[in-house]
DNA sequence: GTCTATATATCGATAGAC
DNA sequence: GTCTATCGATATATAGAC
């Protein structure tokens, strides 16, 4: 038991780690009540079900990046184009992806062991983000910013991309998040067929990181 | 059991179909054996352990993939240009993710559940996926067709885009996987920098998909 | 709220008859 | 090679003392 955090965020705590680097099958409570520090049996005070821990977990890593991809559209102005949207949401994305991985695998790959009533619910959440980056891009295509080869497509390539960043970005690599941002900010601008070449007129091109 | 198929075959096509759906560790040998038609402990007979059959199809899995991009790559010139090289990897890609969704599963969602010494001899198999689309594109960048703002990461991400789509293509769609190929082959131009204005000014630009 | 003890079920894997 | 029967371990979840 720790001092200064309740018992059931140590669960919450210790759950996404096992979850995360586990699996949720293989997680046992028994494991998870060893590293929390106390017995299987008691976890049940907490938790109604190891399912509800899955669900408790889903839902934070899901509405936790539903917050930061708000606030950083909040950050824009109300007249920004499609481009600025499109690097505040990527942004985002990329950066919740590589500071929370252990999140991202949760939703990305755990959800399996979710009942279909809650996996219903994940899914339905996950759909905004779709349907967000979705409108970004057909106002950009639609206003001639962008020139979008498919909707559908585009939009599931760019958040795949996004949340792949969550599999190999380790904290105590060579990239910072930012540096990692501005590279996936630049690849989904040529996703989209944004051109670049202007920006790229006004200064001398690097050559290609070869890290 | 099958006429025409052997019992070891079977237990493929089942095994590789449940873990696909249910995930290895929720997938049990009774589960199995059922669906077979035999008994759990005839199982034994043909593998040794669950790990064992996962680990058949995970290599199976990945050796296919393998011969898919071999055959897709050896269709081209011998003088083939780095454009094309990349269109006949990603087309390679994104088909054999389309067709073979089980497969996909096993190989990118699965993985855990194999031991060590397998985990290691699959992690390396696909590593080779990364290293021939790297060969690709720091060729085609040093001969100046691409623009490779990084090349780690435009693998990845290029990598990533392509499995993506096992999630969703579905045979009963509307898109075709010609279709789907084409769109994806232009999108990993578009992330390498590879400049499509000559090619687009060549004939009417169509209008952005809204499927 | 945590403990001990246990209910109830199921797991992967094995043994030996046929 | 498949069957029946079962071993030994472990799973989630619960009951009741403190």
């Amino acid at each position: 038991m720790m001092s200064g955090a309740s018992t059931v965020d140590a669960i919450r705590r210790v759950g996404l780690e096992m979850f995360a680097r586990d699996g949720y099958e293989a997680t046992t409570m028994r494991a998870i009540a060893s590293e929390v520090g106390i017995q299987a049996g008691s976890l049940y005070n907490h938790f109604a079900s190891k399912e509800e821990i899955l669900w408790d977990l889903t839902r934070g890593a899901l509405m936790q990046l539903t917050s930061r991809i708000r606030e950083s559209m909040e950050t824009l102005a109300v007249d920004a184009d499609a481009r600025d949207q499109l690097s505040a949401f990527v942004d985002a994305h990329v950066r919740f992806h590589a500071l929370n991985s252990d999140q991202a695998s949760i939703v990305n790959r755990q959800m399996a062991g979710l009942s279909a009533t809650h996996y219903r619910q994940a899914v339905s959440l996950r759909a905004t983000f779709e349907t967000q980056l979705g409108d970004i891009l057909r106002n950009g295509d639609a206003s001639g910013e962008f020139h979008v080869i498919d909707l559908r497509m585009s939009v599931i390539a760019i958040l795949q991309m996004c949340i792949s960043v969550s599999t190999w970005y380790r904290a105590d690599g060579k990239l910072s998040p930012d540096e990692i941002c501005a590279v996936y900010v630049q690849l989904s601008q040529r996703m989209v067929g944004f051109d670049q070449r202007a920006l790229m007129a006004s200064g001398p091109r690097k050559g290609v990181s070869q890290r």
